[in-house]
RNA sequence: GGGCGUGUGGCCUAGCGGACAGGGCGAGAGGUUCCUAACCUCUCGAUCGCGGGUUCGAAUCCCGCCACGCCCGCCA
């Protein structure tokens, strides 16, 4: 409803000044400040004050004057103050608004018929998923179902990294130690008791003997070897280790949750494509031999490291690898987003520019990039085993949960007690949920420093204060089911004439426009903003009009109204992969 | 050294060319015979890193500087 609103606006603002006979390149349409009692306002009269030697005011009431409400759809009136032009609703836009909200899916866009792949988290399969990392799958999660509800045909990829030197020294390890020698593990979990052997044979490497490192060296480069040739002999052996691997890390992944449609692994690429994309990048004349490996230019895109894609051994890398993986994606997919760490930037853009000497359009990729987490005292790192790992970040949220849930428990004012299954569900919800809601709320660029108290914070401006909306909404709407009133599919405009109503109302019609940005921009932390001042306005709404004991009109359109509130605020947090709960 | 990113009250954060810079945490004062008080109201607290510039107008754009992070591997 907004969407056609702000197109009503622009249309209406560029009309008027096209009969004043005045340039409408720029609108300045723009949302006021919310003690303005406008939807839409436009600032153009500054820009033309010049133009037309009148001051901004002047100009304003006279671009105002210039509108015809009328023939604009949802136009009501249009006003000024001082040198801004206000636009204002019909009370049509405001039973429309929770009419339309009411009809299901509210919020989104219609299908674009175009399809996306969205990759992310792709950690490599070399031990347990800690925090560090976490910015991953949570921003990944979110902008995958952002895109989806935008209308687009979205497909989750998890790219295992299933043929590089970490992988390599994993498996040499796991066949080589004993796990008699090795300390016990954290967790009765695949991926903790397998880490033990990678950062066993890490230690070996940077620590052992010549004779030793030189040893496994070889047996190391054999498996590579055995990789890039396709030895299927090998390829068992690695995918013995790196499948557990994988489904220990999925276990903790799909609790927050983060699910993938599929994994995709580097060695599906083996040989075949690598080795056709290492021909066509040594015949470009971008192509460097030096030091008996091969080399990409890529000064020409402000580049200045060369991009290494094969050794001097015959082996390809990582980004060699990548290409290949990317060329596949720009024929199977119509978009392609990565959401990726900082550090992987230069490879990322390095990987892009090869694509285009290779001829290909690297416009539909994208990147969303995130910032570490990291500890007060520093890095995390699964090599050292340093850091806070997912797992226990969750339990920990869950448990604080669980203890708000029992001190809370005491002192409600509803009668009906929660069950113990009441509890469990609760704490998960409101754990996790807060959880994710303090990652995905935050621009990814951001740096985080983590710090546990910081982390489980379930005071306002986190999830549990918008799951709280919508636990209110439901106890609403289940009570009034239980007095057998049902939601009216029509809504009398007229009997929401109050403030807080007709904010609430506004605020559910701004949910589509939230969305489409958000999908847009890639930005999921912009639906967590949006809704956040959602549930403030409920609350305000909440607090001040009472729905259940209202006359018969003003209850009839304020209960539609609260069920127009519960499919916004569900369907805000389920795009944050947030979940809703109905009572807590 | 070069490239990229970040810098908003004690702390966290939104805004990224327009109406007095919004929230939250924290500190203090209130609010529940009424649909869940994980709520609400009020008070305290900001040279928007620093300095220039562009503009009618800059937290927002440009230039310089400072601080912090990341990258500059035949690792990923």
């Amino acid at each position: 409803m907004f969407l056609t609103f702000r197109a009503a606006v622009e249309a209406a603002v560029e009309d008027a000044l096209t009969a004043l006979d005045l340039p409408a390149d720029d609108l300045g349409v723009e949302r006021p400040p919310e003690d303005v009692d406008a939807v839409l306002a436009s600032s153009v009269a500054f820009r033309l004050a010049g133009e037309t030697g009148a001051p901004p005011p002047a100009v304003a009431e006279r671009v105002a004057d210039a509108v015809d409400p009328a023939v604009h759809e949802y136009l009501d009136r249009v006003d000024t103050q001082g040198p801004y032009v206000n636009f204002h609703p019909t009370p049509r836009y405001l039973s429309d608004t929770v009419e339309a909200a009411l009809d299901g899916d509210w919020g989104r866009l219609p299908d674009r018929g175009e399809s996306v792949v969205v990759e992310h988290t792709s950690a490599n399969p070399t031990g347990p998923v800690h925090i560090g990392r976490a910015r991953n799958p949570i921003v990944g999660d979110a902008v995958a179902r952002i895109l989806g509800f935008a209308g687009y045909d979205v497909e989750t990829h998890y790219y295992v990294n299933d043929a590089g030197r970490q992988v390599a020294i994993l498996t040499w390890a796991y066949e080589t130690f004993d796990e008699a020698e090795l300390p016990e593990a954290e967790r009765e979990k695949r991926d903790h008791e397998l880490v033990r052997y990678y950062r066993r044979g890490t230690t070996v490497l940077e620590e052992g003997d010549p004779e030793a490192v030189e040893a496994a060296e070889s047996a190391i480069a054999a498996v590579m070897q055995g990789l890039e040739e396709g030895d299927p002999e090998t390829e068992e052996r690695v995918e013995a280790v790196v499948e557990p691997m994988l489904e220990g890390m999925s276990a903790s992944l799909e609790r927050l949750p983060a699910a993938f449609d599929r994994r995709v692994h580097e060695t599906e690429f083996m040989p075949a494509e690598t080795r056709d994309a290492t021909a066509r990048l040594r015949a470009l004349d971008e192509a460097v031999y030096d030091e008996e490996a091969w080399q990409l230019d890529l000064a020409d895109f402000g580049i200045e490291k060369r991009l290494v894609f094969q050794r001097s051994d015959g082996t390809s890398l990582y980004p060699t690898r990548d290409i290949a993986h990317h060329q596949w994606k720009l024929d199977e997919y119509d978009h392609a987003v990565t959401v990726l760490g900082e550090d992987h930037r230069l490879q990322a853009d390095s990987v892009r520019a090869a694509l285009e000497l290779l001829g290909h359009d690297t416009d539909p990729l994208d990147q969303v990039i995130y910032s570490y987490v990291d500890m007060p005292e520093g890095k995390m790192s699964t090599r050292a085993g340093t850091g806070v790992d997912l797992d226990d970040l969750l339990d920990e949220a869950v448990e604080r949960a669980r203890e708000e849930v029992e001190d809370r428990a005491g002192d409600r004012i509803r009668e009906d007690d929660l069950s113990p299954e009441d509890v469990d569900r609760i704490a998960r919800q409101v754990g996790v949920g807060a959880v994710r809601f303090d990652v995905v709320a935050k621009q990814p660029t951001k740096a985080i420093t983590f710090e546990w108290e910081r982390a489980l914070n379930f005071e306002a401006q986190s999830a549990p204060y918008v799951q709280y909306v919508h636990a209110r909404t439901c106890g609403v709407l289940e009570r009034a089911r239980s007095e057998d009133s049902t939601v009216s599919s029509s809504v009398d405009p007229t009997a929401l004439s109050a403030p807080e109503e007709r904010d609430l109302v506004r605020a559910v019609a701004r949910f589509p426009a939230v969305v489409k940005a958000a999908a847009e921009d890639r930005t999921p932390h912009v639906v967590a903003t949006y809704a956040r001042e959602f549930a403030e306005t409920f609350n305000a709404f909440y607090r001040s009009c009472p729905v259940l004991s209202a006359d018969e009109e003003v209850r009839a359109a304020r209960l539609a109204l609260v069920a127009a509130a519960r499919e916004t605020v569900g369907n805000a947090l389920s795009l944050l992969g947030v979940e809703a709960p109905e009572s807590m």
